[in-house]
DNA sequence: GTGAAAGCGCTAACAC
DNA sequence: GTGTTAGCGCTTTCAC
């Protein structure tokens, strides 16, 4: 049912419609439509102008207004990958929930991690006038900057560039390790196998010096025997079975949700109960596995919505900007039932 | 290390710096930067342009061009719920990349089904002269037409109004039912139950209607104890689990992939091996679940990528209208072991 | 071949 | 209180 005023786009009515139609300059318009402070509008003439306003269905040009004024309101978020898991996703919810809020819209551009994707990318934001660039990967991990984001206001999301000098935002793995473990520690448990990921990572690292300070904290002695590694997806959980019965653990803390699927499968094979026979603790949060599993898995969330609205904040210049150039956010427990 | 040059974005050097650098005018810049086909422009002319862009770096401002040329570039996204599951994330993905071929850029917007959120996102995006509106849901579904919606080009993606004019393309459900429910006929199956949701919607009557289609072509009797029904989620699919075995099934579909998760959990407990004892088709295609179920799961993939991607085309006129105004795309098998 | 100038829709001084 | 006017960076028509 596209009418005559359709075509293309609602185009059209304009600024100087409205002043014609209400009897009055383009200044006057602009002054009521904007609410500006300090602008002396008579009564009458500002009714007259709303007036105009609701019967033209006029629409102000964003684009015009951001041209006249010199900065614009848009953001751009460029992500390596924004289909594989909902984590993308959420980076972009969180950034696109804080953006709005400022009154700035979102750009987003998917580049699948290839790096003339990414450059064109960002040159097309930079053509858009972006206010600024968060650069985003679904995954926590130490990247190159693309050089196209040299002189940009940019922030990384989920990764970190050492030496590049940009800030970042990124999830505190060891809190959230030290936090996993503890919820292991506070249900009674002391031998607490850790199923580590084989793969190098921050999450690596992190998740696992998280664990031993977790450890250390509860006076429990550190045991090697108790911290194995497997690749970190179900099959990899699956894998670890006999190893983690070998150790003797009560309680395991996996490397992340679906590692811990991968248990739940051999486990029940085996005829073991979760949290009874043994307590298990995830990573992530992936909310179709951890929510969904018999028992429902206790895990550690991984604040993806919170890493993109941190981002924008802090490319805004809302958040003071911390000391350290990486902002850690903190991963929240969530508790469910195989602990 | 942000430079001088940074600051508010890497503003500034315009056209006619440009110009000026060159020893031309601003309207030859505009000609050799866009490569205006019927320009005439001597040789020295443009390589003494091309060379001071290039030593400038020079950025053409989009806006600027959007607005003297009265067309924008913008294709606005309205998206449900971008971070529930990967589901939005792929059809934004696909939408993004269409959109990319075709020299258009993605505005996305979520609205959390808020209508008022939604309203405010609409109006955001026609002040930004987007050429037209995407407006999408996570799952397919009947949706009222937002009315900010009227006077616009705006596709529907994932969700159909009917009697709203309005194109829309989601996945085929009746065919995606079909080929599931074929998969297991193929693999000699004649007993074949099927979980439904308990859910209306168009995946509960298309996908049935697919299957009874399947059965029919197949000429197997339809057996009302056969089909099921059950919440569509990894509960519903555990708790099928004495239905399906009371039928005598030897196969079963399920409504999606997390069905059969739950119902794979049920089988292991009871000692049931897939796909010897018993063979099971899922829908969807939840990568997370499907390709790390033990075995991995058959199943038939939603194509929401495709979603995305052709709502654009269709957005652009670049795929001819098809003659009814909703598209329906192919929802292809996915073969893993549980068949 | 190249340039001058008008205009896209809006804002912001500044005049009246 | 309200209007005039000069841009914002670019495209485009039309002279030269």
């Amino acid at each position: 049912m596209t009418n005559a005023d359709s075509g293309r786009g609602t185009a059209s009515v304009t600024m100087r419609d409205v002043a014609k139609a209400a009897g009055v300059s383009v200044a006057t318009v602009s002054h009521v439509v904007n609410d500006k402070p300090g602008a002396r509008i008579g009564d009458d003439a500002r009714k007259r102008v709303q007036d105009a306003v609701e019967a033209l269905h006029y629409r102000p040009n964003a684009l015009a207004k951001t041209l006249s004024q010199g900065s614009s309101r848009f953001i751009g978020l460029v992500a390596d990958a924004i289909a594989t898991t909902p984590f993308a996703g959420q980076i972009i919810h969180g950034a696109q929930d804080e953006a709005w809020k400022h009154g700035y819209v979102l750009l987003v551009a998917n580049t699948d991690g290839n790096a003339a994707a990414e450059n064109d990318a960002i040159a097309m934001m930079l053509e858009h006038q972006v206010r600024g660039i968060l650069y985003s990967t679904w995954y926590h991990r130490e990247i190159e900057v693309p050089p196209a984001l040299a002189n940009t206001d940019t922030v990384l999301v989920d990764c970190f560039a050492d030496g590049s000098g940009l800030p970042s935002v990124v999830p505190d793995e060891e809190l959230g390790g030290r936090t996993a473990t503890r919820e292991l520690v506070d249900a009674g448990h002391r031998r607490i196998a850790f199923i580590n990921t084989t793969t190098p990572s921050p999450a690596q690292s992190g998740r696992l010096a998280g664990y031993l300070a977790a450890l250390d904290e509860a006076g429990i002695d550190r045991d090697d025997a108790l911290v194995l590694s497997a690749a970190p997806d179900q099959e990899g959980g699956y894998a670890s079975l006999d190893a983690v019965l070998a150790s003797g653990a009560t309680a395991v803390f996996c490397h992340n949700d679906r590692v811990a699927m991968g248990l739940y499968d051999g486990l029940r094979e085996r005829g073991l109960r979760i949290p009874d026979d043994i307590a298990v603790v995830g990573f992530d949060n992936q909310d179709i596995i951890a929510a969904h599993l018999r028992p429902p898995l206790s895990t550690v969330e991984l604040p993806h919505y919170e890493l993109g609205a941190a981002g924008v904040r802090l490319l805004l210049g809302i958040d003071t900007r911390p000391a350290s150039l990486v902002s850690r956010v903190a991963c929240p427990p969530v508790r469910r039932h195989s602990i």
